[in-house]
Parts: structure tokens; sequence; C-alpha cells
DNA sequence: CGCGGTTTTGACCGGCTTCAAAGGGAGTGG
DNA sequence: CCACTCCCTTTGAAGCCGGTCAAAACCGCG
């Protein structure tokens, strides 16, 4: 036999309590001091991108460090032929451009109008403080690097997109999830800023899958599909035991 | 097509005595001069661990920083049903067990015999030469998540197998790669660390996938099987062709 | 109302998984 | 030195999930 393309399958099963998946996107900003008054110094210059902007490009070179102010950006990688993977979203607080080769080792794309802030790697190199800070910065990007891995190596599609769909929803499925509100309905409404395309490339799929993933968990009542981009989570609760991680 | 929830993949047998690997292996350790003498320092503890050990737990509290001496160290997370994704290999000079939760977010377990220098995290933040260290090492990291989200997003089996043995060809495959040296066979022995099933959890792949991929290879001539860990690039340029990344 | 782009749906196919069994190879004991 | 066992690995056969190709439906928008 001979091998050719094609990506993995993956399973489900339900389970106990625990979770991970932190979404960037709604994480409570950290509050720094030094950090804080470092993005105020004049050397510290903000940019405006339009949504669907490059920031930089894969294999450009690296000359300086942006930190996300507003708005989402997306990291992809392109292999020869075209095919895309998005590697990570980065939210407000998050930090990218960084190169220890002095080329970026991938695209930075707007996903919405966004702000960004131009850093010169070599003052923050200068202070505990903010090299701390950036030290966390990185760190938080590897642990939602270590849950995409496992998305993408071990969910199967249908989990795949519950795991994406659970990275909006604020404080829940992640460690010290509570569960529902009492006496709530455990709605959600989540406003997707991204095309299937790009969920797609994010999520290690076709356009196609993913769109009959969201029609299934529509047909079966999961959720509704208020407009292409306004998702709403009919039941938080069904969604997250949908992720694969129980 | 009704997207339900699938069977399973994933081997994780549950046993706990099965493993090795490479990959940061073969990159020129840093020098640097104040990380140096903070190794050397008294605080700084060295510990010997047998192959397959465990340094840490996912969710455990996490107590302390592991720089890795010698040896091979894998990361790995658990989904609920047991499905495994290793999403990383760790050697000499790299740093695990930060944690920003407290908890450490996967588990860490030797591939090899390996010597690890247990840290002091509040100490590294004193000293900006050591938080740079400790930057870099971080970027490292996620340069190569990234690189492997895009393995296991976008490659098929047999482009991911062969990424996995260029793994262990130094200074081929990668940027600045200078093609075969002039009138030399272009072929490399590769010796594997790591079981068939620890491979398939790094490739997300399954035993018998990677197993049947090797086989094809084999077959075609591409490679040589001397023993079950040797694995002989009979051309190398011919391997790097089949990841993907041309 | 028409038009370009995205999204959805359908039909089909194939790569990888799954399940099952046979094949090594290293260590142990007779 | 061979028999035997335990594990890991390889091989085989069959089935399913998700990819591919193609066309229809939808959605803003001028």
């Amino acid at each position: 036999m001979s091998f050719d393309e094609g990506p993995a399958a993956g399973g489900f099963d339900g389970g106990r309590h625990r979770s991970r998946y932190a979404g960037t996107t709604l994480r409570a900003p950290v509050d720094d001091s030094a950090w804080t008054h470092y993005r105020t110094s004049p050397r510290a210059r903000l940019d405006r991108h339009d949504a669907h902007a490059v920031l930089f490009r894969e294999d450009d070179t690296a000359s300086h460090l942006y930190e996300v102010v507003s708005g989402q950006i997306m990291l992809y990688r392109l292999l020869g032929d075209g095919r895309r993977q998005v590697v990570d979203i980065l939210g407000e607080g998050d930090l990218c451009g960084h190169s220890l080769t002095g080329l970026y080792d991938c695209t930075a794309e707007a996903l919405t109008p966004a702000e960004v802030r131009v850093l010169d790697r070599r003052d923050i190199d200068q202070s505990t403080d903010l090299l701390a800070h950036v030290n966390r910065c990185l760190l938080t990007r590897i642990e939602a690097l270590h849950s995409h891995a496992v998305l993408l190596g071990r969910k199967s599609a249908s989990e795949r997109v519950a795991s994406f769909l659970m990275r909006f929803v604020r404080g829940r499925g992640i460690v010290g999830c509570k569960g529902p509100e009492r006496h709530s309905a455990d709605t959600e409404l989540v406003i997707l800023k991204m095309t299937r395309q790009e969920i797609a490339d994010f999520l290690g799929l076709t356009i196609e899958t993913v769109s009959r993933v969201l029609s299934d968990l529509k047909r079966r009542g999961v959720i509704a599909i208020e407009r292409n981009d306004r998702i709403r989570l009919v039941n938080v609760c069904r969604v997250c035991k949908m992720t694969g991680i129980h």
C-alpha cells in the first residue's frame, strides 16, 4: 500500500470534569505595572490595521515585537503547495513577532480591525519586570499550543468544532469551571470573527467539514446559527461535553 | 451524514513502560555566561532519571523548573478516554515545568536515561540574563510547536513520518540547508529512542499507520530498517522531499 | 433584481483507523 | 543451545470519517 493525503480521525467518549483549552481571546489582561509603564513610553508606536491586513510575513526579517492592544491576530504557516495551518490566534495582551533566527516563523494577519503596539526588543531586555512579563506571555502561548496539538492530533472533527466554540465562552470548559449558573438557561451567543475557511485552517479540517459539523449541530438543536457569524450555543454544557476533554 | 461521537482513536494502552525520541537534541547548545553560572550554583539540584520515569504529571502542583542536561524528555497530554498526544520532545538545554496556573499543563516522561537540573523559579526572576535565556528557550519551543501544529493539522501520514525522520538529521531540511555534501552518499543513520507507540502519539497517528509507512518506505528503498530502533536514511534528500515542506 | 463571494449540501472516494492475528526479538530457564 | 514467554511490531482485511469535486443555496450589496 502507499500513503498520500489525509489527516487523522479521533473519537469521543464521555467522562468526568477537567478541562483546559484557555481561549486566548477571553482571558483577563494581566496587570503589570512595569509593563504598563513601558507601553506608554515614547519609543512604543501604536499601529492600526484593518481586518485581513498582514502585519508580517513568514520568512521576512524579524525587526519588531508586537503587542495586541485590541482586536484579534491569527498566525499561520503555509506548506509549499498552499496548504495552510493557522497555528495560533492572539487577543488583547498577547505578543508576537519574536524570533530566534532573525526571520519570522509564521505570518501574522489581522482577523478584525486591530491595534498593535510595536515594541523594540532591545528595550525589553533591560528590565526584569518586562522580561518576566514577556515570559508569562510566551508561557501562555505554549500552553495554548499544547492544547492545540491535542486538538489537531487526537480530536475528531466534531470535537474540534465543539472545542473551537468553547473558546469563546468565558470561564467555562477550563480549569475551575463551575458548571452552568443556577436557574439560568446556560446559553451563550458566540460572535465569530473568522470565515469558515479560517476556522477550517485553524482546526486542521476542510471548509466543507466545518460547515457539515455546524449544520449537524444545528439539526440536533445543540446550536442555532442566527447569522453566519453568530452562533448561539443553546446549551453550553452540552457543547462542552462534546469537546473530548472529559 | 451525521457527526456523532465516533469511536476513539489513539493508542495509549495505559501501560507506562515504553518510550523514546529526540528532536531538539541536535541543536547546538547556547552558551550564556550568566546561565552557565546559575547552573552551577548550590541552589540548583541535579536529578538522574531512568528511561520511562515520570518527572511530573499533568495537573500536579507545579513546584519547580527543569532543565534537561542530558537525555530526552517527552511532554504529553491525555484526553479523558485515554487518547494521548505527545506535544513536545525536549533535549539538552531545553526547559520545562513552568506554569501559569500553578499546575503542570502536561506530563513529562523521560524517553532515555536523563539528567535534569531542578531550578527555582524565584531565582531566575532576579536576573535579566537568566530571564533572557529562559525567553530564548521558550521561543524555541514555540517555533517547534508551530511546526508541529502544521504537521498535525495538514500533513499526510507519510509526510509526518518523513518529517519525523528528518528531525534527526543535523543541518538538513531546515533553513540554510546546503543540500547533500559533494561526493558523499548522503546517507544517515537515525537511532530512535522511541517505540512505535510513542512515535504514533507524537505524530497524531496510530501505531499501525506508523509501521505501515515505515514498511512502505523500506519497500521503496528510501530507508533501511537495520534494527527496530535503527533506521538508515538511504538518501536524505529523498526523505526530505517527502516532508511536504517544499 | 442581478451579481460575486461565501457557505451549504450532495455524491463519491480513499486514507487512515480499527480489529484481529501473525511475526519478530530479547530475556529467561531448562 | 533451544524452548518458551512477553512485548512490541508488522501485516491483513474491512469499514468509516473526512477529503474531494461539483453544484446549489445563501447573503449582502449596489
